[in-house]
DNA sequence: CAGTGGTCTAGACCACGTG
DNA sequence: ACGTGGTCTAGACCACTGC
């Protein structure tokens, strides 16, 4: 506990000052900086709120502030009487959140996931610049086939960089029978933590037609999402293409 | 100001009951219902927190966390200085939370809609049960055709509860030129505050390729959109057909 | 300058989980 | 019985808006 973090108390920025941060999202800052180094990984309980307050300088109320804009973010979970826990894949909740294919009627789905492909290749630019690489670096793309109930419905395309996924190989996910998320989050330390989705309906070209199992020029949803790591890293970027006549995209709008 | 309401200090709950409401989640039940009952329309202010907390003899923090929920929920905004609005369609704020359809490239789209069709009918068996209403109860059905930069592009299909919109025309909606939401509000006081939606890829029939410009079979975005007032109750069915050549819909997972 | 929401504190007490 | 987060209060002060 050597670490005395500089908070600035603003007690002489002067009024209509550009720069003004209030002291919760500076407590705020410091516990991302803290999730994002590791400090606590996922699953585990975060110090209590008497003891952050204590480290931090400030007052339990402030700490409390600053955990309830990351709860409401879903990076921490709250649980009364036991403490506050770091958000992991390894948990339907999340999980849900993720993934938003749900059958019409809601049977339960057994799920199965077939490999096609991984490996290491030179960016295209199209997924470099969405991954913030250059174009040429390095990056490991992966092809998946899901199925629920014995029919096949998902196909992913997914790509993702290079440095931060060494050793990721076909034996790896083929052995796999978690959430892709939470292996990340295990073997690579890689917490997935927002998603941006752009949606599409497009017409099956020959490849995904014959891996779905449909005729050439079936409606497929079309989704390309980007998932972003604390601090709004880019980490992913996939390209789902789905069966919806048993399933559907379900969304909410708030 | 006649009205001191029933708030339960929960002093003498047995430990360990099954009921038990914090005084600010009571006190958002009663903004709620002034919200419902009209008490504050959209785009006004309601009472300063003190005066609320002076009506409901509670303090000024327990009704800034009920005003933090609802906030929250984006059914009221909060303005530094100025006060608490209730949230309105008549802001593009409000709006893009509801329109998820986007330009490819971020160019500014010239918006056309053409009404072609407005009628009231006995409601269809699924459309009753997502409006909770009877089989045969009066409802509304609007057809519209919404066109980007001069292309057809939306194809809605709407249902609404024929009780709540007594005098919805086609002349009314033809010389409407906000968001149909807004018009909701001005001319019907129903608020639309939360939906949920179901997508799907679909092929174009007969009807839609024509209204669309485009081949029959065409892949088509289908959403089929539930929407609520206060209170959770649904008081719009939207089926949508877009068009995703040079739209797409974004969504983001949290 | 007055009034609004925003921040920060300190302390009391409640509800939940575990030992 | 203890420690955790959850609720509630009261009061001081700050930042923004508009008169």
């Amino acid at each position: 506990m050597s670490d005395q973090p500089t908070v600035e108390r603003n007690a002489d920025t002067a009024p209509g000052s550009a720069a003004f941060s209030p002291l919760y999202q500076q407590i705020k800052a410091l516990l991302l900086q803290g999730l994002d180094r590791g400090e606590w990984k996922p699953g585990e309980a975060i110090p209590s709120e008497l003891e952050l307050a204590a480290r931090f300088q400030v007052s339990q109320g402030t700490v409390r502030k600053a955990i309830d804009e990351l709860a409401a973010e879903n990076l921490l979970l709250r649980r009364q009487g036991k403490g506050t826990f770091v958000a992991t894949h390894h948990e339907a909740k999340v999980r849900f959140r993720f993934l938003r294919l749900t059958p019409d009627d809601a049977h339960s789905a057994v799920t199965g996931s077939r490999i096609l492909d991984c490996r290491r290749m030179r960016a295209p630019a199209d997924i470099a610049a969405l991954l913030e690489l250059r174009t040429g670096d390095t990056v490991v793309n992966v092809r998946r086939l899901l199925s629920f109930d014995e029919s096949p419905t998902i196909l992913d395309d997914i790509w993702l960089p290079g440095a931060s996924f060494k050793g990721l190989t076909v034996e790896l996910l083929a052995g796999n029978r978690s959430p892709l998320y939470a292996l990340f989050e295990s073997e690579f330390g890689v917490s997935m933590v927002r998603a941006d989705e752009k949606i599409r309906a497009v017409a099956a070209s020959e490849t995904q037609a014959e891996l779905l199992e449909i005729p050439v020029g079936h409606p497929l949803l079309h989704v390309e999402r980007v998932s972003f790591t604390y601090g709004d890293r880019p980490m992913e970027v996939r390209r789902g293409t789905y069966l919806t006549e048993r399933f559907h995209y379900r969304n909410s709008l708030n």
